[in-house]
DNA sequence: CAGTGAGCGAGCTTCCGCTTGACTT
């Protein structure tokens, strides 16, 4: 029996450090924190000074039962969670939980997993730190009593399920503003002016740094340009200099996965998970930036073996974010040596990532000499620039170059990183092609995954180990999707000056596309513009940083957590039962107009099915006649919706023809436009405009999926033909009725019965969700529930 | 899923931060 047990919070380092430490020590984890506040009502206890209410939960009873056992057992247990405020918390949680004693309990920190590391902590023991516990909870009951007060507003104000929180709120606010200033957005266009000199290989190009706003401008200076004299009136050449980028963080290393691989945030920790459970590389969750001595000396050794002496360069990187707690090191590979690892192709390409980005982090700069040539024209008084870069040395660039968002492509990509021929002061040049393109100003960037991670970060909203799962909760709850959009066709004029002659062109460009960014939902943007009307102090981006103000002063025993509390809860509560007893239910509802042939009022607003459009006056005791109603399609909003685009979707549903004697329909439902025809249903392709489908378009579509579905099947029944058996993505399974069943392994879907099946499905269980009216809905109970079920996975 | 947009109205939803597996139609 070991005579110590020491406890830290992951598995994987648990294994490391058991390593280290010998026979003395057994080393187990808590797999992160052991107790939580209960669900209900009660978990803080107000009016008695916060009073939290714990319960350890059901996925978590096996671990504390092992160690209370293993706690019991030993002399002395070494309290080794993380130094940081949720770390003291967990200690705190599982000093009260394993039923420790005071003078048998010890609590160590240490920031990096290495042998020296570990035996310092446990020569330098301290006791848990109640400033920081109080911190923590101040911290927890803040979160829990702003998302279960505000949520539940949002259920009687806009829709039942909706959350809101300290964190997601944020998150989806920067979305919605974002798209907000990018619809507001006023394109300005401008011609630039490019030429090009020397021909061949000494060709060269040249930007005039000023850009006309009138094409008659831009042709007034080509025109001017023409057989005039262009000399280099200045040549100018400075060295420059490149640093290379500090060690992953999981941020950056989210960032640059999402720019490099393409990856997406959950992506990403995924696959470095994996990396780290075979010990490959450090903890994958951190904000530091600081790499171990140990592995600055590997870095070095390294870096020398296999690039020389002169490309290392020793450095130490210094967080710039005020709100990290640096509990752990930066991010890198375990062994630096290792340049590549056993693993699949997505580990093998993010280890790869990882490696270059710590051992370039530790290598010299890069060296140019940046040259400027301003040239001169006879005829007017601007001048042409031209610059080149001449790189001198690679240092890191020989392995690592850090990937820039997409923001201001655009000027950049001319005269970087490009040569100039040699050129002498006073030179005269031939001009071979001067263009003037119009141009046009870009709107802000909209979000990916990654830089609203970015944002978040420097904002010091969430943490490490929650910016994944705050990127997936605000997509759950559809307040923000991730697309791909089409962009418009837009025309551009471009002249050309060439022998002495002015060629005018009309161009077309492709503008606006978009690839996995993400775009707020009528929803997400309704719920925001409620939260920031009735809850501006919450949603507000300064709001974390002023309360973790706060939670710093607890921490330094400054601050009483509870006084804290008090000064934060009174006026919100008051500001919540005022939201609930004043404020009108929010559907953002927006008056387009007139129809322009009955003059009936046309508007749009959310309901419960989603963004609608609604033409003519609800109905009263008045006005019996009933108004018209149509969904709006994916990618329309009700705040940009145009009254064209809103009538066109009175144009379906609409028969399209008949087949086998019945009547197919073109309509678009939650997940698209399609097909229905004798109670079956066809997705429509996207690149089928659902208003122009032919009858023959139709037919050829029903029989493609008949045939797929014929495909799937493996046996049905005369019994009932509503059931079958069908081969799905994950294996076999019984389609009953909508329900769907698996196949246990023990059974061979070839030899199943009709009552094997039926015996499955009952077994089945039932307390999926009643229908929303009770005793009508009950009469197919079994349907219902499982379709729901269906959609919500398919969403992620 | 699927042409609705209300309403009888039980009982449910929800936060942020630490950690991994279990599970997927």
């Amino acid at each position: 029996m070991a005579k110590n047990l020491l406890i830290v919070e992951s598995p994987a380092k648990a294994k490391t450090i058991e390593g280290y430490l010998g026979k003395d020590f057994t080393v187990k984890s808590s797999y992160g924190h052991i107790r939580d506040l209960v669900k209900s009502e009660d978990a803080i206890d107000i009016a008695n000074n916060f009073t939290q209410k714990y319960e350890v939960p059901a996925d978590k009873k096996q671990v504390v039962s092992e160690l209370k056992k293993l706690a019991k057992e030993a002399e002395m247990v070494w309290l080794a969670s993380d130094e940081d405020r949720e770390g003291e918390a967990i200690s705190w949680h599982l000093f009260e939980t394993l039923g420790l004693k005071d003078a048998t309990t010890k609590r160590i920190v240490f920031h990096e997993i290495t042998k020296p590391a570990i035996l310092k902590a446990i020569d330098t023991p301290r006791k848990i730190d109640y400033n920081l516990v109080n911190a923590q909870q101040a911290r927890r009951v803040l979160d829990r009593l702003v998302g279960f007060e505000l949520s539940p507003v949002l259920w009687k104000k806009v829709k039942p399920s909706l959350s809101a929180g300290r964190v997601q709120s944020v998150a989806v606010r920067l979305i919605v503003d974002r798209e907000r200033e990018i619809n507001k957005f006023k394109s300005e266009a401008a011609f630039k002016i490019v030429a090009i000199f020397g021909k061949g290989k000494e060709a060269f190009k040249a930007e005039l740094p000023e850009r006309f706003s009138q094409q008659e401008d831009a042709e007034k200076f080509l025109t001017d340009c023409m057989g005039a004299d262009f000399d280099i009136r200045s040549l100018e050449t400075k060295p420059a200099k490149r640093s290379p980028a500090a060690p992953f963080t999981t941020s950056t290393l989210q960032q640059e996965a999402s720019r490099k691989l393409g990856y997406s945030v959950a992506r990403t920790m995924q696959v470095a998970q994996k990396l780290y459970e075979s010990g490959n590389i450090t903890y994958m969750r951190t904000d530091s930036v600081n790499l171990s001595e140990t592995a600055l000396n590997a870095a070095q050794q390294e870096i020398i073996s296999a690039y020389g002496e002169k490309y290392h360069h020793h450095r130490k990187y210094k967080t710039k974010n005020a709100s990290a707690q640096e509990a752990h090191e930066a991010i890198r590979p375990t062994y630096f040596n290792n340049h590549t690892i056993d693993g699949d192709s997505s580990e093998k390409r993010l280890y790869e990532l990882i490696w270059k980005r710590a051992i370039a982090s530790q290598m010299s700069e890069a060296q140019f000499e940046k040259t400027t040539a301003k040239i001169s024209i006879s005829s007017r008084k601007e001048e042409l620039t031209a610059n080149g870069e001449v790189m001198k040395f690679d240092g890191f660039l020989k392995v690592y170059l850090e990937s820039a968002d997409d923001d201001e492509e655009d000027t950049q990509q001319d005269g970087e990183n490009t040569m100039l021929p040699p050129l002498t002061k006073g030179q005269r040049l031939a001009l071979q092609e001067m263009s003037a393109t119009e141009r046009f100003s870009r709107p802000p960037a909209r979000y990916t995954e990654a830089s609203l991670v970015k944002k978040l970060e420097e904002l010091g909203i969430g943490r490490p180990s929650t910016y994944a799962p705050t990127i997936s909760t605000i997509q759950n709850r559809g307040y923000v999707v991730k697309e791909e959009r089409e962009g418009k066709i837009r025309n551009f004029r471009v002249l050309t000056l060439k022998a002495d002659a002015i060629v005018k062109e009309n161009k077309t460009e492709n503008t606006g596309a978009e690839r996995g960014k993400l775009f707020p939902t009528d929803i997400g943007a309704v719920v925001n513009d409620f939260l920031v009307q009735y809850f501006n102090d919450i949603v507000d981006f300064n709001f974390t940083a002023s309360v973790e103000k706060q939670f710093d002063e607890i921490a330094q025993g400054l601050k009483e957590w509870t006084a804290m509390l008090h000064d934060f809860y009174n006026p919100f509560h008051k500001e919540v039962q005022s939201t609930i007893e004043t404020a009108d239910k929010a559907t953002g509802e927006r008056e387009l107009g007139v129809h322009p042939e009955n003059g009936k009022k046309i508007s749009v607003r959310i309901g419960r099915y989603g963004p609608f459009v609604q033409v003519g006056d609800s109905a009263t005791e008045e006005n019996e006649e009933k108004p018209l109603y149509a969904s709006l399609r994916n990618g329309q909003s009700i705040e940009t919706i145009s009254i064209e685009e809103a009538l066109e979707l009175f144009k379906l549903p609409k028969v399209v023809g008949e087949y086998e004697g019945k009547v197919m329909k073109v309509a678009i439902g939650r997940f698209g436009p399609y097909i229905s025809h004798n109670s079956a249903f066809v997705s429509l392709p996207k690149e089928i405009d659902p208003l122009d489908v032919t009858e023959e378009q139709a037919i050829e579509l029903i029989n493609a999926k008949r045939k797929k579905d014929a495909e799937k099947l493996i046996k049905s029944f005369d019994e009932d033909p509503e059931v079958k058996v069908l081969n799905g993505r994950w294996g076999p399974y019984i389609e009953f009725g909508k329900l769907n069943v698996k196949i246990p392994k023990d059974k061979d879907p070839l030899t199943l019965t009709y009552e094997e099946c039926k015996a499955l499905a009952d077994a089945m269980p039932k307390d999926a969700k009643k229908g929303r009216f009770g005793k009508a809905a009950s009469a197919k109970p079994a349907a219902k529930a499982p379709a729901k079920k269906k959609a919500a996975v398919k969403k992620k």
